[in-house]
DNA sequence: GGCACAATACGATGAATTGCGTATTTCGGT
DNA sequence: ACCGAAATACGCAATTCATCGTATTGTGCC
């Protein structure tokens, strides 16, 4: 069996050294780059002849952070697999590292022998998460769904008609004739939504009426 | 120390029978009782002279089962930990059980040493998951499909890029800055976009990607 | 009755989108 | 080495949208 390929995403210089040393230790895993940044890694990526297995991420990064980096490398490679490496433990960083598709989260403290195990996982197709991270991410899933009450609005019923055909990406003119009212109607209609939503054009009305339950 | 005091909670006497004699096996831990199902469970606990620290459990059960009885558990005494030991690995069960308030999430075939870490790392604050389960936590977090279904589309990834951009309600130059890409480009890319998904403004592409789960 | 507001309708204007054509570069596969 | 696909980029024309203003009608409430 080939050994791993682990990109290593950290400003530190220091700390990158000590985690390529860790992993060099071991013949599961090759290191086959640095990058300081997430601008950096991409770069890499692009220029490299053969992706790597693993991307071993930090957040706090200057240039292009973790979080960025992680969404835009998984949109190109969604096979690479992305492990965050921070110092990082709030609610608000686990979650966006989650949404933005890392497949693992831990903490920098971690020792070498929980990073082994953890690298190994994560290409058995598991999600390493150290304790911490673990509880915090079953902790966000048990609220995720919670936060769904209230949905204050003052919208009209005609105007939630309206924003049901919106919806469906048809014209001002077909919606028009859906509903029996005139082109100019359906626009005013719309340019209330607007308004009581906050928002500035067709898309942002629909996200923001599906965020709200509303259709 | 003390060892802690684990309940286990098993419906079928041999699976109980060896999960008791693995855990007596170390020093750390010690089976405080055996319950059949939740109903079970909940009047062992009452009876009992001093609670247990962890109770281990099975989801199907006859009687009660142990979605039920970890809710009930974890309203009279927050401070017991839980920890699901089951077969069932669908996204409802899990999700169902960390609603419910567990703990911790393993798959009945790990190993001894597993369970055992798992055990220990509950009460050490943290959340022990199976690998396959942690992966499948982070999907729910996401509120993506498991990445088994390999849904049929011909999209590159710079186009799902573009789709997420266009999702979000941004116009063209806006798109174009986020992905150093000029606006004519971020024109030609959607003009794919829709000839690909058959479509023929935002709305209905964001709506068609959402449906296929590109997005 | 008078008030507020929803629903209806139209015009004008500039911004944004869509469709089509064309073109270069890069990269993977045969 | 060649081919096709993807990603990049620009121009032009037509359509559609967003935002302003203004106006009429009906309905519920005080």
């Amino acid at each position: 069996m080939r050994p791993y390929d682990v990109h290593i995403t950290e400003d530190l210089p220091r700390l990158a050294q000590m985690l390529r040393e860790h992993l060099e230790l071991s013949p599961d895993f090759r290191v086959s780059g640095l990058a300081r940044n997430g601008r950096d890694l991409l770069e890499q990526l692009s220029a490299a002849p053969a992706l790597p297995d693993i991307v071993l991420m930090d957040i706090q990064m200057p240039e292009m952070d973790g979080l960025a980096a992680t969404a835009l490398v998984k949109a190109r490679h969604p096979q690479i697999k992305i492990v965050m490496a921070t110092v990082f433990d709030d609610d608000e960083s686990i979650f966006n590292a989650i949404l933005a598709g890392a497949d693992g989260y831990l903490l920098k403290d971690e020792s070498p022998e929980s990073l082994h195990r953890a690298l190994l996982e994560v290409m058995d197709g598991g999600a390493p998460m150290s304790p911490a991270i673990a509880r915090k991410a079953l902790s966000l899933l048990r609220r995720a769904p919670a936060p769904a009450p209230a949905a204050e609005h003052d919208l009209s019923a005609r105007e939630i008609e309206l924003l049901e055909q919106l919806s469906k990406g048809l014209r001002y003119e077909q919606i028009g004739e859906n509903l029996f009212i005139s082109t100019g109607t359906v626009r005013k209609h719309i340019e209330n939504i607007y308004r009581k939503l906050q928002v500035h054009n067709k898309l942002e009305a629909v996200e923001a009426a599906r965020k709200k339950g509303l259709i």
